[in-house]
DNA sequence: ATTATATAATCGATTATGGTATTATAGGAA
DNA sequence: TTCCTATAATACCATAATCGATTATATAAT
């Protein structure tokens, strides 16, 4: 290879909050877009963006089941995605409220049927009282 | 803290192929700007403005010496920095030959006085016959 | 003052991001 | 088949950030 484009797009795709977050919850087990818009209070299309940037860049991979896409992290390609992947919930799980509301949240929605986990189409659905899954 | 601010800060800055060059050059030693520009081949202005990137992100500190300034890595100041240092040169150096001609550059530029090594002050200076340091 | 270096300011072009609406896809029911 | 619903992806639009190149200003030492 002659560039270092593709370090570039590895690091640029985990300069993002939202993306950080979404790896983490990965981190965890396997999940599905409406898990992500519940564990991180943010709309369909907004999760289904940022997962596209850590998909192409080689760090999210999906499977498809029915109605659901399933997102995973891939296995890593280099030493560099390695040793992120490792250090991940060590670097920001215990460090950050953040963090650990998503996962709060995330053990919230992950027990529920996925037929009845809702998506959050507009930033108004997050704003009603509760905020939660219903 | 409340936000990923920090370590968005510190992929951001990861996330551009100059500053990755810069970074790499720096493990090898403490540098000073027109070191920078002679190795990289780019103007004394590019490289000032990533230096102050990498320096808002806290990976690279400087030190004034008379009319020069150099610039050094600075103490890594969370894990993932540790490791990023660490493995800064196992990940790139022998991968790519961008890089390997930057080495080659310093070297022929490092055993240079200070003094006779000129300013790059835009790109037509680049590009005349030799293109190394007069 | 000068000289050399670093930084700031500017412009244009490109890219990233967010909110909303729409389309694509899958599957169930009539 | 057709119609309907739910999820996921994308289009559209606006805003903001980034980047490269150049020019101008600031700083430091003599």
């Amino acid at each position: 290879m002659e560039t270092l484009a593709k370090e570039v797009r590895f690091f640029s795709a985990l300069a993002n909050e939202t993306r950080l977050r979404i790896l983490i919850l990965l981190s965890q087990k396997e999940l599905c877009g409406c898990h992500l818009e519940w564990a991180l209070g943010l709309t369909q299309a907004k999760v289904s963006r940022h997962l596209k940037v850590l998909k192409d860049a080689g760090l999210v991979k999906e499977r498809r089941e029915g109605l659901w896409v399933f997102y995973s992290l891939s296995e890593p390609q280099t030493e560099l995605e390695k040793d992120f992947y490792k250090y991940l919930n060590k670097y920001f799980v215990d460090k950050y409220n953040v963090i650990k509301q998503d996962l709060l949240n995330l053990e919230k929605v992950i027990c529920k049927p996925l037929e009845q986990i809702p998506t959050i189409r507009n930033i108004n659905e997050l704003t009603t009282k509760g905020g939660g899954v219903k």
